[in-house]
DNA sequence: CCTTAACTTCACAAATTTGTGAAACTACCG
DNA sequence: CGGTAGTTTCACAAATTTGTGAAGTTAAGG
């Protein structure tokens, strides 16, 4: 717990409140597994979420989350296969720095092509085998229609997203 | 309504081919489960979108998955909570039917108002108390303002659906 | 009221998942 | 080329999750 000398690197600022820090971590890390994203890989993003620079190093995720590099490694791995924080060689060092990208990160949570896929192809293959004509493929035939229909919007959504951000956000 | 020897209830139509509706409960379960839902609901929820009437006894669901009524009875719970299917008493009888209603269990999907509640809780304290001119408490201002614009849109959407859906389905 | 079918709860055993230490691997740096 | 910092892989122990049988609860039907 009481991490030793002064300095924690990618995240903390001078001032900042490390409890409160430990807090929210927990706490976000805890929504994202009611979700359905294991403790560690939740727990290894809030981290970057809540650090100042928004990129953190293996070593020091380690020590703020209080598990091993292998823990570490595991988490990273899941999260750069779903696209929400990207990996970084610092040139000049041996050290990966792990980052996650301010408006990236939810696009990719709402995108979720991959999944859409699976449901897609799942329920037309439901209709396939029950027949298009029996009450249950016809349920699933309409719930099929549904997926499509919001791979569709997505992005459209997305687009009107990036214009509202850039009112809100947009001389940053 | 004897429902004895030869038949399944809920689900079976004569010629069903009973295979094809295991491997679909299977495979569909699966994607249910990769999206973060325990196995068993998972199972319970195919199971009865695969059958014919959308609606299923415990007794029908306990024989078809090969599961105690324990076990259907926790999955039920669940999906009850989720707004997923609904739970019917049929009157003349004490067995109750668990029925999926078939527009209503993908708009429960989207809506997830409950779920769009805590993201926005957990970033909204990030803020307070990592403080909103922080570098990490602007990326989480930005997330909340991403969920808050999403908990905007997805009513609009859903509507939007509503009216394909008449067009594609309308005269059933 | 009593019986009994159906559902729920509970303690526990089995199965799965998770994180660790240690060994293996990689590729900078001298 | 060798040394070594950093990362990944692997076998395993611990913790968690899951489903079961059995006991408990509820209310329909006599």
């Amino acid at each position: 717990m009481g991490k030793a000398g002064t300095g924690q690197a990618g995240g903390a600022g001078a001032g900042r409140n490390e409890e409160a820090v430990a807090r929210f971590v927990e706490n976000f890390a805890g929504v994202f597994v009611e979700a359905g994203v294991q403790r560690m890989p939740a727990r290894v993003f809030a981290a970057l979420l809540a650090s100042d620079s928004g990129a953190m190093s293996s070593a020091e995720l380690g020590e703020q989350l209080q598990v091993s590099p292998a823990a570490v490694s595991g988490a990273v791995r899941y999260l750069t296969q779903q696209h929400m924080v990207s990996r970084e060689r610092e040139p000049g060092t041996r050290r990966d720095r792990y980052r996650v990208h301010n408006n990236q990160w939810y696009e990719a949570l709402a995108n979720r092509d991959q999944i859409m896929k699976r449901w897609e192809e799942a329920l037309r293959e439901g209709v396939n085998s029950l027949g298009a004509e029996t009450p249950a493929g016809r349920r699933m035939a309409e719930t099929q229609a549904f997926f499509e229909f919001v791979g569709e919007e997505l992005p459209l959504m997305l687009e009107r997203w990036r214009v509202r951000r850039e009112e809100l956000f947009g001389e940053r």
